[in-house]
DNA sequence: CTGCTTGTTGCACTCGCTTGCAAAAGTAGG
DNA sequence: CCTACTTTTGCAAGCGAGTGCAACAAGCAG
C-alpha cells in the first residue's frame, strides 16, 4: 500500500493543458500568468484535490514554513496558553508550528534542536531548558533563527524575550507592605531557573531596602504539589509568615490549599499571597488569586514579529512588564 | 541574508572523499556500507554539522514522518494532557507533531486538513471539530492516515477512538444513588458533541430505568464559566437537585465553587458532584472533585499504535472504558 | 587460473517543485 | 505593416536526498 497517491503538479497540469510551470506559478503570489490559464488551472486543481507540496517547496525556496516550539511538561496552563498564542499567531503569519516535546532526557532540548535542523525549520522558539551552547551556534550558523522565551541566558543572534521579574517582585512586596504584613516569606521551587531565581532576588531586595526579613523555602519543581510541601515548612515556623509570594501560580494553589484546609488559615485576613503567571485557575472563586500576569500574546506577537523581518534588526533583547492583577488573596487593593 | 547554509550530503561526501550515495547510505538504516567508510562519513558528518534534510528525504521516500494534531482551546487542561501525552509517543514512534490551531473561524478544520496535506502529514488526528466528508475523502484518498478522537462520527478508513461514554454516566447514577440522591440533575454545554451527548443520553437513560427524574440543563461551552451559570439555574429549582452529573471538570469546578460560595451548599454533604476528563484541578484539594478519567496515555498508545502498523486492520474503531476515580465530592465511596 | 558468490561503490534517475532565460505572443505607436 | 516593448509561456536546470543497477573488488572452492 504505497502512499504515492497525492495528486502533483504534472497531473494539474496535463488536465488543463498547459506546463508545469504555469501550475507552479498560479500558486505563486506575484508571478507572471493569464487570468484565463489561472482560471483552467485552479479549476483543475480544484477538480483533482491539488495542494502544493510544501516540503518540495521548502526545498527549493530554502524556506521551509516550519517553526519548532521546544517545551516540556506542556500541560501546564502558562504554558499551555503560550502555546496557544504562538501556534494562532503563527498561522497569522502563514508558518505552522512543529511541536517538539522534551520530557524525556537532559540532554533532550539539544536532540529536539537537531530535528529542528533536520527538518529545516526556519526559526526555533525554546520555552523550556537551555540547550547547549555548541548545538544553538549550529542552528544560528545554519541561518535558523532562535527565540529564547524567560530563559534570560544570553546568546548572541538569538531573539531573547524576558519579563522584568525583579521588578514585579519588587511591585508585589510593597503590595503587601501596603496591605499590612510584616512577615515575609517566598516560596520557590528547586528548578533555579534565571526567571525564577530574579524573582527572588527582586522580593529579598526589596526586602533589604524596607529593612524587613524575608524568609526564602524552596523545594521540588513548581506544581501544586509543592506548593502543599512549602505550606507545610513555611507556616509551621515559630514566626508565621503573614505574606508568601509564590513564585508560581501553581505552588500558589497548593501553598493556599494547605493553609486552609490544613491549618485552617484565612486568605487574606490572617494570609496574603501573591503567585506569578495568572493562569486561569487564579480566577477561579476558590483561590482568586492576586498575580502577576504573563502577557502571553504580547510574547507570541514579540516572537512571530521578529521572525516576519527579513533581516534581525540589531537589538534582539525584550524585557516585557508583567501586570499585577488585584484579587482577593491580598488585603486592601 | 539567504539562508542556504545549511550543509548538504554533497559536502560531507567531499570531505569524506567518498560518494554521494555513499552518505546517503550512511544514513539510510539496512544499507550496505563498510565500516571504514561510514567510519569516514559519519566523522566528516560529524565536523561539518550535518543533519540529514527531512524535507527531501520525504519527498523521496513518500513518507514526511509528519503528523498533523489538530486542535483549538488547546490550553484546555484536558486537551493540553492529551497533546502532551500524543506527542510523547510519536516521539517515541520517531514521528513529530504539526500542531495546528483551530481556533479561529468556522471551517478552520478543512483549512487544517488542507495544511497537513500540503506538508504531506502521513496522519492527522483530530481532537476538536469535525472536518467535511469531501475533505477527509481527499486525506483518505491521498493515503494519509486519518485519527478522530472523541469525535464518535463515522468515517471509513479512519481510526476513531471513543470512549464509553454512555456506561460511565450510567455507572455515575448508580454511584449517586449509592451515596443516598433523590434529586438528578445533568449540567451540560450547548456544545452537542457526540461525546457529550452520549454522557447526558446515559445518565437520562439510567434514571429512567430507575424510575427517577432527571433534570437537564445546557448552557454555553465547557467551561469553568458556565458552570457557575449552570449551578444558578439548577440550584435556584423549586426542587434543588442533591446530585449533579458534569459532563466535565471544568464546569464541575465553576460549578461547585458557585454551589459553595454563592449558595453556600456544602459538598458532598448537600450536593453531590460527579465531573468527567480528570484534568489536575480535579484532585486539588479546593474540589477533590470524584470524575472520570480520561485514559490519555491509552487514547495515544492506541493512535500511535494504529499508525505503526504498515497496513490498518479492518477494525479500526476503539471503545475506551474512562475509570472511576473517588474522591470527596460524593458520599461514601 | 577460472568461475562464482558476497559485499561495496558510484552512476544516474527520480521525487515535486521553483525560477532564470529565451522564445512566443500580444499591444501600441508610428 | 513594421518595430519596439510588455506580458505570458515553456524549457531545463536545479534543490537534497534515496535507490536500482551494473561495475568492481575480494574471497573462496574447484
Amino acid at each position: 500500500m504505497s502512499r504515492k497517491i497525492f495528486v502533483s503538479a504534472k497531473e494539474v497540469a496535463d488536465r488543463a493543458g498547459v506546463s508545469r510551470s504555469a501550475v507552479s506559478r498560479t500558486f505563486t503570489p506575484g508571478a507572471s500568468v493569464s487570468e484565463e490559464t489561472r482560471r483552467r488551472v485552479t479549476e483543475a486543481a480544484e477538480a483533482l484535490g491539488y495542494h502544493v507540496n510544501h516540503l518540495a517547496r521548502g526545498l527549493m525556496r530554502n524556506e521551509s514554513g516550519i517553526v519548532c516550539l521546544i517545551v516540556s511538561e506542556l500541560d501546564t496552563p502558562y504554558r499551555a496558553s503560550l502555546i496557544r498564542a504562538l501556534t494562532g499567531q503563527l498561522q497569522s503569519a502563514s508558518k505552522i508550528a512543529m511541536l517538539i516535546n522534551t520530557d524525556r532526557s537532559d540532554d533532550s532540548v539539544d536532540q529536539a534542536l537537531r530535528q529542528a535542523i533536520s527538518y529545516r525549520a526556519d526559526a526555533s522558539i525554546i520555552l523550556s531548558g537551555m540547550p547547549d551552547r555548541s548545538i544553538t551556534d549550529l542552528c544560528l550558523k545554519s541561518g535558523q533563527r532562535l527565540v529564547l522565551i524567560n530563559r534570560d541566558e544570553d546568546r548572541d543572534g538569538a531573539l531573547m524575550i524576558n519579563l522584568n521579574d525583579r521588578d514585579a517582585a519588587r511591585r508585589s512586596f510593597i503590595a503587601l507592605l501596603r496591605a499590612g504584613c510584616r512577615n515575609f516569606a517566598f516560596a520557590n521551587s528547586e528548578a533555579m531557573t534565571p526567571s525564577l531565581m530574579a524573582r527572588e532576588e527582586g522580593f529579598r531586595a526589596a526586602g533589604r531596602e524596607h529593612g524587613l526579613e524575608v524568609t526564602v523555602e524552596r523545594f521540588g519543581s513548581t506544581t501544586y504539589q509543592s506548593g502543599a510541601v512549602l505550606a507545610q515548612r513555611l507556616l509551621t515556623r515559630e514566626t508565621r509568615p503573614d505574606a508568601i509570594f509564590c513564585v508560581n501560580d501553581l505552588l500558589a494553589c497548593g501553598l493556599m490549599d494547605a493553609a486552609r484546609f490544613q491549618f485552617n488559615l484565612a486568605v487574606p485576613s490572617e494570609l496574603c499571597v501573591v503567585g506569578f503567571d495568572d493562569i486561569e485557575q487564579a480566577s477561579w472563586t476558590s483561590y482568586n488569586l492576586t498575580t502577576f500576569a504573563q502577557p502571553v500574546d504580547r510574547i507570541a506577537a514579540e516572537a512571530v514579529a521578529w521572525l516576519d523581518q527579513a533581516t534581525p534588526a540589531q537589538t534582539n533583547s525584550r524585557r516585557l512588564e508583567a501586570d499585577l492583577v488585584w484579587r482577593g488573596s491580598v488585603r486592601g487593593g
